[in-house]
Parts: structure tokens; C-alpha cells; sequence
DNA sequence: TCAATCACTGTTCATTTGAACAGTATGTCA
DNA sequence: TGACATACTGTTCAAATGAACAGTGATTGA
């Protein structure tokens, strides 16, 4: 089960698996056996071939048979399994519910274990702007994780009330749902003609500014 | 200089640009042509050419001509993040600056651009036991990400004070280091014997208890 | 000492893949 | 009306690439 079964290579071995994940991450495709051949000075193709035929069969790296560039880091194949790519849709969410089509800011990787929630569940995620959740300890900057289901009373939500886009503690009161920041500042949301939930929260990621 | 040139494509060139990008994200490279024609149902593979063609020159595609899968989303290209695998040494991390080899109890995958750090950041995470941070919004139940570097007066840290380890706020008066709680219902801490500083927090990621 | 692995050289071949050429049909701009 | 872009079909060719075969030496463990 260890996830880098390095010490099992052997010293050349790994500087070939280093290569390929380097390459991987400065060129977004695995190299071709040539272009290993290229970069270790080898007369012969045939030296990448057996350390990548090494490699594949330690379990370092995964191989596609055949195809162009089919040699990709193990690693990377299997944390995919529950790697989610959580699309960040940006600060003001406000349009989110209509334009499924709409293209992300970008896309945060973390798995599934690390937020505590199933490989398949669909997240987004919003940035937070303003100081109106603090009292829920969520603070300006800090990108919140959401999944689009149905709400229970006291869950953190991201809605929107009357046209207007927010993260807000979802509430209920004699069967009228209602919305409320946790900020005294701030007072309760109640819509006045209809509030959306396009998300409740899972889980928060912040990072930390220098001091 | 747009990052995204999205409004200036075609829709049927939009949806081209989101397979090879969903392509990539799943499987490590970008698509080949074909595996482009085929996903399409287009009967000729020069269909697949075509719109590849048209979203290099609008620069929606970065293209590596003669090269095999050569086409790459012009934006992961730049921005390619690098996955973190970051060792979760569990709630009390007495020990850990001596035990280098000490198993962590599992990794956290996170990408080093949602955190923020470097792809060389070398990270650690702990888990929050506590009350002792709400001041400063950390929870029970929290992990927070550290990083082994010299603390500026400030900065959130986890430190071994004489025997003890915990999370707190690591401050300087008069050239004498100490910590203090961010609540007041707990004491500064002054070092009797020796402060020894096991990280400096870069981030926290946090799972929404369901309400 | 045999068998196996490692780390290569040198060569050949088949497949994968990109790319070009020649068309068709539609719509837009000037 | 013509020039041009979009969105395709159908065919052919060449380059990129993976993969196999036949070796050489060195090292290691049984």
C-alpha cells in the first residue's frame, strides 16, 4: 500500500521515474522513450525502454501498450481513482445554477479522503468575500467546497436570494425558510420572492497569510 | 493576454476545447486526434485537425507541431500545479522533530497552487485538538498544513514547549520568544527550558460537520 | 557456478499519429 | 457577388513512436 514504492528501485531507476514525472509536470504528457533516450546521453532507444519495462513492472509507473507516451507516474493513475478536480467558479457565484457550460477560474485537486466525502460526489467551489461568516470561523479569501443538494435547517449554504448571491447559515421558522449571517452586523435574510440553494458546504480551505 | 479566450470561440469549438481538457485532467495527456474523432462521431479524423487548428490560432491550444498527443490546453501548460502529498502526523505531534522516519497516520493530497506554496514545499499536517485557536478561526477538528521554517513574530505555529506540543501563536517581547493561546481562557505560554519550533502554518483545510 | 537482474548497444519493424490534399455545404461580412 | 470562416467527409502519406530481437559486461544472491 505505500504509495512511492521507491526504495524497492534502484538509484538509476529512480532518476528515470524522476525524469518522467518531471516531464510530466513541465509538459503536461510523459516523455517518449526517445526523448529519455535524449536526456540520459543513451546510444540505444532501447536503454529507456527496459528501465520504463522496469519501472512499470515495480509498479512505479503505469503503462499503456502501444500508445504514444503511454508510460504515466503510478502515483498520479491511482490517487486519480479519488483525486476530485473541484472547479473554483470564483467569487460571485451569482449565475452559477443556469450556466452549467460556464468555465471555471480553475480547478483545485484534493481528494476525497482529505474533505471527508465520496469519490463521486460533485463539488464546486466559491471564494469567500467579506466578513459576514466569521461567527461560523469562515473568513475573507477562504475558498469553501460545496455540493448542490437540498439543505438541512443550520447548514452553511450558497444561495441566492432575490437575485443576489451569498453564503449564509440556511434556517428555518414556522416552515419559512430564511437566511442568516454570522455576524451581528448582519441581519437575517428572508426572500422576498424566492431563494435558490446552489450549494451546501462541505468543507473550507484557507491559506494561511505570512505573518 | 486573456487567459481564457473563450468569447471569441465557437460553441462547437468550446466543446473540442473542454475534451481535450477533460481528457488531460483524467488521463495524464492531452488526446490524439482520432481519440478526438472518435469522441466527436466525426467519420473523418481531418474534423478533429480542423478545430484543433482553429484553437491554436486563437490561442485556446498550445500546439507542438509533428509531436504525438502535441496539442495542450494553453492554460494548464502555464498554470500546471503540482500535486502535494502531504503526511498527516496525527493529533499530537510530540516527536515528531526527532523521528524523521515516524509513519504518518495517511496522506493528504492537495495541489500546491490551492494551498498557495511552492511545488517544493516540503509539508506536514496536523490535526487540531481544541479550543485553544478559535480566536484566530481554527477549530477543533481542523488540519492545518505546516511547513518547517524559522517563525516570524506572529505566524501561527506548532512547537514543542518543554515537552509539551501544541498550536499557538508564536510572539516575541523584549527578545524573548513565547506563545500565546488565541482564546482567553488560556495563559500565554513562556518556555521554561527550551521552545522548539516544529512548523509554521501555511493553511488549514477543514470538513463541514453536516448540520 | 548458475540464474537472475541491472544497465546498457545496435538494428529492424509495425503501429500510432500528425498532417496534407481535394472536396461539400452553410453562413457572414462588405 | 466574392472572399472568408465554419464544419465537416474521404483518402493518402510520412513522421513519431513503441516494441521486439540479438547481443555485451557487471553484479548479486542461492
Amino acid at each position: 500500500m505505500s504509495p512511492t514504492p521507491s526504495s524497492e528501485l534502484t538509484a538509476r531507476q529512480r532518476e528515470v521515474l524522476s525524469f518522467v514525472r518531471d516531464h510530466q509536470r513541465h509538459h503536461g504528457h510523459p516523455p517518449t522513450t526517445r526523448e529519455i533516450q535524449a536526456h540520459f546521453g543513451f546510444a540505444s532507444q532501447t536503454a529507456a525502454v527496459d528501465h520504463l519495462r522496469a519501472l512499470a513492472r515495480k509498479g512505479a509507473l503505469q503503462h499503456h501498450a502501444g500508445k504514444a507516451r503511454g508510460h504515466l507516474p503510478a502515483l498520479a493513475a491511482a490517487l486519480r481513482t479519488s483525486l476530485l478536480e473541484i472547479p473554483l467558479y470564483g467569487t460571485i457565484p451569482a449565475g452559477l445554477p443556469t450556466a452549467a457550460e460556464q468555465e471555471p477560474d480553475r480547478y483545485l485537486s484534493v481528494d476525497a479522503a482529505s474533505l471527508g466525502v465520496s469519490a463521486r460526489a460533485r463539488l464546486f467551489a466559491l471564494r469567500v468575500r467579506g466578513d459576514s461568516m466569521t461567527g461560523a470561523h469562515i473568513l475573507d479569501g477562504d475558498t469553501v467546497f460545496l455540493t448542490p443538494r437540498d439543505p438541512r435547517p443550520g447548514a452553511i449554504v450558497a444561495a441566492l436570494i432575490d437575485g443576489e448571491s451569498t453564503l449564509k447559515r440556511f434556517l428555518v421558522q414556522r416552515g419559512r425558510p430564511f437566511l442568516r449571517a454570522e455576524n451581528p452586523r448582519y441581519p437575517d435574510l428572508l426572500p422576498a420572492t424566492e431563494l435558490i440553494i446552489q450549494g451546501v458546504m462541505v468543507g473550507l480551505l484557507r491559506q494561511q497569510p505570512a505573518a
